[in-house]
DNA sequence: GCTTAAAATGTGTTCGAGCACATTATATTT
DNA sequence: AAATATAATGTGCTCGAACACATTTTAAGC
């Protein structure tokens, strides 16, 4: 239980602690001898080095530049910052220096640019939402040849060179949406609303909607029936009530993005019947339908955590040598009107 | 941006180190003068003492005691390990010393014995679970007495001066048990069904009905009508039949402990009609209800961040001078058949 | 003005690892 | 055997905060 030093070990192996410091680094210049001495008293005793003596002596700042879309422009990117900030409050007692930034992510230019800044910088990692796949992928490589170590969140990848994804496993999350209507309506048509947003997150809407299909499909139950549409922010509301009407059995839909209140404020005025509202995030917007109960359910993606978890392993990574994990999947937490009130806090 | 030592200042304020360092400590002997030049040079710029020589000054190994109910007695508990097991691995590089010790959750004996043992460790802190109400306050007050900081988590003690507490709402648990039997079922009868553990915690089975009934209540919907069963585990099969003869029209079932499972297992055999079951607790057996189809919903109490941000707040407020929070209600998850894949990892 | 007490200020050491540099021991060459 | 090269080992300083102790300055008393 006791701590050793390397003074300790100097002491019990007759030699002195610049020897010991050789043998622990591997420096070479040591005798046969002397490295027995050593090594024999090492493999007696579980010593692990004084950490905080390494840092101090190391007394570097290190720098983490965070780039992610802004906010001002999509409101589901808020949180984010929530989150970062709630990191650098964390270790505030440590020479960590983080930037913010942002891009329009309707535009590469500005992804572009904003990286540029970023490499004038230098930092020692960077934390980035790669919105734009290919422009993402030949920036993230820069990072690496520069040595910058590159983590990633929100959206995966695949081809690039960065091994660090924190974000979901989308796939599943549109068979929750799937269990969730099910669970609601027993039978009855489906609709599956990609609401296209400025900018291009296909993947995010491709995959939930593969992943949804496949649990009616491994139901196989014919009493469901389920329908796909695209939407356009501009003509949401005309082209869903003539959705509606061509479609006299749809019983619940699944939104794949954070856009349900958008077809929420289009069902309140649906008296008659009922139809089941499943959606994602928790956006001002979404919360407030929720909880009037014209959205059933939201899928919570959890951008706060995302983006905490992605700077904290960094963050660990330069002070504490801990190895980074090559990908975290979040739990997907399901939400309804009575439990959002426990989201608001931490 | 630049850190500023004590030296620092010193230079700036035209004093030495010593004066800075009675400065900052308030420990007096320091002319109005000298007093005036340092505070005029600290309210120029952010000094914060490098938190990782102090540590090296300090060089002080905390160690804290963890108390809980034996997971060889209810499964419920195992969780917490895994939750204070990653909190250990995250301060490792610092001086913090843990001690896991159980008690039996059916005997008091068992909590004050095991709090003895404590008591001989003398240790900086302690978090532990009040799940007796009586012993626990005078527990908790010797403690305090002793000058040793007390966390409590999962249960809630109102009247102990144990001020920092982790857990739930669980008034607002019962609400969203409530939500979901909602949402599965749209009308008939409901039941509630606690179902007697060996040892009571009878608070939170209290709660939950009422938060429960409140949804209810607040709805207004004639169309629910429930009742109210406490069952012991010797006889739950032959009871909860007889129950489900007598109301034919029973239609969903909250249960409010981790015991779901047992009631699963006889609705399973039921095959004529669909019964709505919500539980507690990612259990082994529970999930594999849920996974079925038998269990419709699990509320996720999440004992595993409860233990871990109970030790992981006391570890910082002795490292980092952290306030440690009198109060955190964790969010409620809500989890179903495709969710709880997401669980398994972190 | 001198002595002594008290107050104020400054200096130096410690914590443990890491590394530059100084010193000593051994081997090689002439 | 002496000179030089090379290998091996030891010493001492640094990081920044904290505190004990030494030194200087100021005030009080006669």
């Amino acid at each position: 239980m006791k701590k050793y030093t390397i003074k300790d070990i100097a002491k019990l192996a007759g030699v002195s602690k610049g020897t010991v410091d050789r043998v622990l680094h591997k420096r070479g210049k040591v005798s046969e001898t002397a490295l027995k001495k050593v090594n024999s008293i090492l493999d007696d005793i579980d010593f692990k080095p004084n950490f905080i003596a390494k840092q101090l002596k190391n007394n570097k700042i290190y720098t983490i530049c965070v780039l992610l879309p802004d906010p001002k422009k999509d409101a589901y990117w808020e949180s984010c910052i929530v989150g970062i900030n709630k990191a650098v409050l964390e270790f505030n007692a440590f020479g960590i220096h983080v930037e913010i930034y942002f891009f329009n992510p309707t535009s590469t230019a500005s992804f572009l640019k904003a990286n540029l800044t970023i490499q004038a910088v230098a930092p020692d990692a960077v934390l980035l939402v790669p919105l734009f796949f290919k422009e993402a992928s030949t920036i993230i490589e820069e990072y690496s040849n520069s040595g910058i170590t590159v983590s990633i969140f929100n959206n995966h990848i695949n081809s690039s060179p960065a091994k660090n994804f924190i974000g979901q496993d989308l796939f599943q999350s549109g068979r929750i949406g799937a269990k969730l209507l099910s669970s609601i309506i027993s039978k009855g048509g489906l609709a599956i609303i990609h609401i296209d947003e400025k900018y291009n997150n296909a993947i995010h809407m491709q995959e939930k909607e593969k992943g949804f299909k496949s649990y009616f499909q491994e139901l196989n139950a014919p009493k469901y029936n389920i329908i796909t549409y695209k939407l356009k922010h501009s003509n949401i509301e005309k082209t869903l009530t003539s959705i509606m009407a061509e479609h006299p059995e749809l019983k619940g839909i699944f939104v794949t993005t954070s856009k349900s209140y958008q077809v929420a404020e289009i069902l309140q005025n649906e008296h008659e019947k009922k139809i089941a509202l499943v959606g994602y995030d928790l956006l001002r917007e979404n919360i407030s339908f929720l909880k009037k109960g014209n959205i059933d359910f939201l899928i919570h993606q959890n951008p706060k955590q995302q983006a905490y978890l992605g700077l904290k392993h960094l963050i660990e990574h330069f002070l504490f040598d801990k190895e980074i994990p090559s990908q975290i999947l979040l739990p997907i937490n399901i939400i309804n009107s009575e439990s959002i009130k426990t989201y608001t806090g931490d």
